[in-house]
DNA sequence: GCAGTAGCCGAATAAAATTCGGCGGCTGTT
DNA sequence: AACAGCCGCCGAATTTTATTCGGCTACTGC
């Protein structure tokens, strides 16, 4: 299990703040804050250094530059040995529009999240998931219409004590 | 269908450079790209104003800091009426730990990522999606074992012309 | 009680962001 | 072809921010 870094009620408001404003300045997250800006540079610095925060993303809004289809895919290997699990995950790396890839419980081993230029690439990708070396058995395909709720951070507030 | 921004090398760029590091400083973005620091700041102001790129998002690692669970949840409704779906699409916002939410085809109707402090919770939010007055008839749990492969922005090498 | 440590502040300095005027190229018109 | 208008670029000037650093205070352990 990995340690948790203690976090003070300062900490917390500064990790709340970066994780939805990444480009605030450090001036202005120092006054919501409450801190000076030498201390609350200081804390973010040890902040990002013990892995608590970071990296910044830009989000971009996919559909005002190019056309592209989503998909979200549910693999299923045939053997559940590592060796064929290590493989797997170790292609979608590889795959640049595999761009989320989740070990998951349930009727399927893997929740995937690609992106493509269009339907025929995605056949393709598919082809390549199905050739990956790690003994998969059943791709199963749900093609996103909507995006409903975008992902734009933990809820904090619900989590930390 | 959304206009799409046509978009210079430049501008990709500047897209693809603030997607991977949205806190880079103006100056260093404007020497990747090529121009000097005011016509950067031109472009970048233009990209998000048009809907191109923003908000940018510091990227939390949940367990650094504190217990917590990650389901997929795929949700269908009994009846597929316009306003079942709004009714769910409306309920989903308001409920934190959802975050994030597909409408997609196949076998159901929605695909949910839910984030809680613990299973208690997240059976907690499963009875107020089942009662959120949209007719679900079926939610079918993931539970996220292990994050392979974390959302680091779109393979715009890919998508982009 | 005292040394050591950690974290804070604020001043000084370095760096970056922002504004703005002017320049050059492109377009469409006369 | 000449010209006016527009757009986007540059670089200088200015404002704002980031960063460093020394000193202060509070807490810890001896």
């Amino acid at each position: 299990m990995a340690e948790k870094r203690s976090l003070d009620r300062i900490d917390q408001n500064i990790i709340s703040i970066l994780q939805k404003n990444a480009r605030i300045s450090n001036k202005a997250l120092a006054e919501q804050v409450g801190l000076s800006a030498s201390s609350c540079l200081n804390r973010v610095r040890k902040l990002e250094e013990d892995g608590c925060i970071g990296p910044y993303l830009g989000h971009v809004t996919l559909e005002r530059l190019c056309r592209s289809i989503t998909c979200i895919a549910m693999v299923t290997l045939e053997h559940h040995t590592q060796q064929d699990f290590r493989t797997f995950e170790q292609f979608v790396q590889t795959l640049p529009e595999v761009v989320q890839c989740d070990t998951v419980s349930g009727s399927c081993d893997f929740i995937l999240r690609i992106v493509c230029a269009d339907m025929e690439r995605y056949h393709q990708v598919n082809e390549l998931l199905l050739n990956s070396g790690a003994n998969v058995v059943n791709i199963s395909t749900h093609v996103v219409m909507t995006e409903n709720k975008r992902f734009q951070g933990f809820p904090l507030n619900r989590l930390l004590p």
